[in-house]
DNA sequence: CGCCCTTTTGAGGCATTTCAAACATTGTGG
DNA sequence: CCACAATGTTTGAAATGCCTCAAAAGGGCG
């Protein structure tokens, strides 16, 4: 179940003999090699059932188009949670989260005997859609919209309301630090109701895991006011799962 | 709470003097037309908390990053479910899912007094980011990801297991049809296991469900093979929220 | 000040998980 | 080709986390 990391050894694709090239991405990638995507995509040798195309972490080496077959997408959190994310078909776009940060934030595999072409990016993940420099933003924000949605499936998926609450402070703690305002003490523009709505929580026990997280020393809140008092107690409440057995595999 | 929508009425903004600049997807957007951005991003009025920048449904005319404050980005399911997707502060993008369809696919409303830079498109949303075919085609597969990520949420976090996993039926249902299979009877690639931490139940709730929907006639079910007998009732069961109360507002 | 909306807290209920065990299927080696 | 092991699926019964309902307390605002 745990198979290897396909090799690519590409031989030349034509989308014009593909039964699936009008639902493609690649359609229009064929024979040029303008956008910084090279050549035309090219397919490399079946996966069978449990072969990795990619996993979490990998350098972005290309993007890939589901041929024929399908796969899965998902994510693992830190703690060892896996969260799968999509089921994807042919004509499907694979890897595209990897755009910004060059590493792939999601793992794919094959569920059945599957073929995928390969989009190759020249010369680095970053310079090959940077062409021009406004689409390579728009690009890039939007695969970092791509990984906060699968982080917060992750968080809907497999955590508990506790960790749900404290990965989503720990999240609002890490942006206002990056936007140099304070790491430990913020207001939080949102009501409880619409916590509760983004945790998929009811918003009782939203106020239950304020009310809880200040008993134990871990947090003081006063109306939206909030204040990190202990930030390693609330990385390791974040990192609970929801219990053992949401189907880890 | 249901405010109107801003009106814009824009003012050239400089993203020289925003202490945002560097975490803003407009920062290489600014005063020049290429990539189909035309001139540089603009600032309409500030949106008081609760005003709508554009709601699901709405004809794409701008994305627009957040400049100051903080918005609420949300879907609506057809049966009236909300799940908030985020929450989001300056230097984000916002309405990028529009890509592709050219209409919103989500709703955002300001949470706060709220400023956005809009960067208009020119000539409808499609030809804008098309001057390249195949990076056009890139952005509309990302907003398509981008979309399914956000119904995934919704099911995940408003819908009951019977509800999900009739949905994820009907899904595969769809996409089968779209592929020129057939609609109603179909192998499923993946197992059990893996459906089940799709949808975030237990693997045991997948094998009951699967049971339920057949002793009631709406599925036949044979080991992978899947026949839809009642359409109409399997899109019934699919709309049925998983109560009343995960926070609807 | 008084009304309204948000937040908080308590008690009970329910959907789904957990645990346990039988059964079916697939793959493997003899 | 069969026996056996490993894995995937099904079903039942008990446990539990979170929701629901109810009601009171705490701001915000005219």
């Amino acid at each position: 179940m745990d198979g290897n990391i396909v090799s690519f050894s590409p031989t030349s694709a034509s989308c014009g003999t593909c039964r699936w090239s009008r639902f493609c991405v690649a359609r229009h990638a064929e024979s040029n090699g303008r956008d910084g995507v090279a050549k035309g995509p090219s397919c490399g040798a079946p996966l069978r059932r449990g072969v990795h195309l990619f996993r979490q972490g990998d350098e972005l080496k290309s993007l890939y188009v589901v041929r024929a077959g399908s796969v899965k997408c998902y994510t693992d959190s830190e703690d060892g949670c896996e969260q799968t994310i999509a089921f994807q078909f042919p004509g499907d776009l694979l890897g595209f989260d990897a755009i910004g940060s060059g590493a792939h934030q999601t793992s794919v595999v094959a569920l059945e005997t599957t073929a995928v072409c390969a989009l190759p990016l020249p010369r680095g993940a970053q310079t090959a859609l940077e062409s021009t420099a406004v689409s390579g933003d728009l690009m890039r924000a939007a695969a970092s919209q791509l990984i906060d949605r699968q982080n917060h499936a992750l968080l809907l998926g497999q955590k508990s309301a506790q960790a749900r609450m404290s990965a989503f402070l720990l999240a609002l703690s890490a942006r206002f630090a990056a936007r140099g305002c304070s790491r430990t003490e913020f207001n939080l523009s949102m009501s409880r109701q619409e916590i509760a709505n983004y945790l998929a929580v009811a918003v009782e026990t939203i106020s239950r895991l304020f009310s809880d997280l200040q008993r134990r020393g871990v947090l003081a809140v006063d109306r939206r006011f909030v204040r990190i008092l202990s930030m390693p107690r609330l990385q390791a409440m974040a990192h609970e799962a929801k219990s053992v057995g949401i189907a880890h595999a």
